[in-house]
DNA sequence: TATTGTTATACTCTATAACTATA
DNA sequence: TATAGTTATAGAGTATAACAATA
């Protein structure tokens, strides 16, 4: 296979805004690795750490957390949907999602309303507040997707995006 | 692209052995998801969490958490290296590393020993109890990368490890 | 009985800071 | 001063269990 050798250089910082700030004095001595270069849970969780740094990173501003992100949009392109309906789509259980909308409700992104038909459900809607927040977010999410696109390569990144989304 | 129908078919656990234990009953409606199918890091997680899923079930007996696999794994093939070595091949924090061995000390499955000429490191080594146990959990890591090689495909495994190994 | 949402507990993982002992 | 390792704390994510209200 072909292997870019500037994706590691990139890795370590070496070219401007690398993910890693690897002091140059840092002695970065990779051992072997043994069975784990077999595993594909080790890459993959090699590679998602990294994305989710960046995201984090670059999202700092707003304390974000991509989970939340996830949820503010599957809401603002499924609005009146319910807790559980939310929780099935992104493999999110009930328990983490009720904490986690209370922090979105509490900083007046996100709004409850009692469900037409089952008292038991609650309907969710992004805040004006909120939609708002979610366009200024994206253009931080945007730019983060696109430093992830130099930093895996266009067409490398496309591939991938290919390979994943049957799992998604 | 192809897309493989029955990539979905199986992390739904709609074949046998699938990934999820979604009940028949159970209404699994996927809403929209928005600007999440432009992001990879969303599908890069959402893959790694169902592997790694798969392997806490698969290594349920041991009671070993896929991190501590890798450093037993490292220190294996890297016998007599510092903590500060393991911590940097594995981006393994130094404090969270400290405490990862004292649990696998704890059972007896590595050794700490002075290192020669620098009296701040420590020296790692698998105990015999260590090395003999860590043979029995590869036969289950081994099940466990078979499972995964089923369930996302010999083909597209193949092309993800290539994709991803430049990242490790 | 089952489902929706809530609260609570426990454990893992990540990120820091402060500390010691050595270099 | 800097490095190796330790301890402690805090927050996020995950996994359960138990509960109230509703279906």
């Amino acid at each position: 296979m072909k292997r870019r050798k500037s994706a590691n250089d990139r890795l370590s910082g070496r070219e401007t805004g690398g993910i890693r700030e690897a002091s140059s004095s840092e002695s970065t001595e990779k051992l072997a690795l043994g069975e784990l270069n077999g595993h594909i849970g080790y890459f993959l969780r090699r590679l998602q750490v990294a994305v989710f740094k960046d995201f984090i990173r670059t999202l700092a501003s707003t304390r974000l957390r991509p989970a939340q992100y996830s949820v503010m949009l599957v809401i603002e392109h499924n609005p009146g949907r319910s807790q559980a309906a939310i929780g099935q789509t992104l493999n999110i259980e009930r328990a983490r999602l009720a904490r986690l909308l209370h922090v979105l409700e509490r900083r007046k992104w996100i709004q409850r309303r009692a469900a037409t038909g089952d008292g038991r459900s609650h309907s969710l809607f992004l805040t004006g507040e909120g939609a708002k927040a979610l366009a200024r977010i994206k253009t931080l999410t945007q730019r983060h997707e696109a430093q992830m696109t130099a930093f895996i390569g266009a067409k490398r990144r496309a591939l991938l995006m290919d390979l994943l989304r049957d799992f998604g």
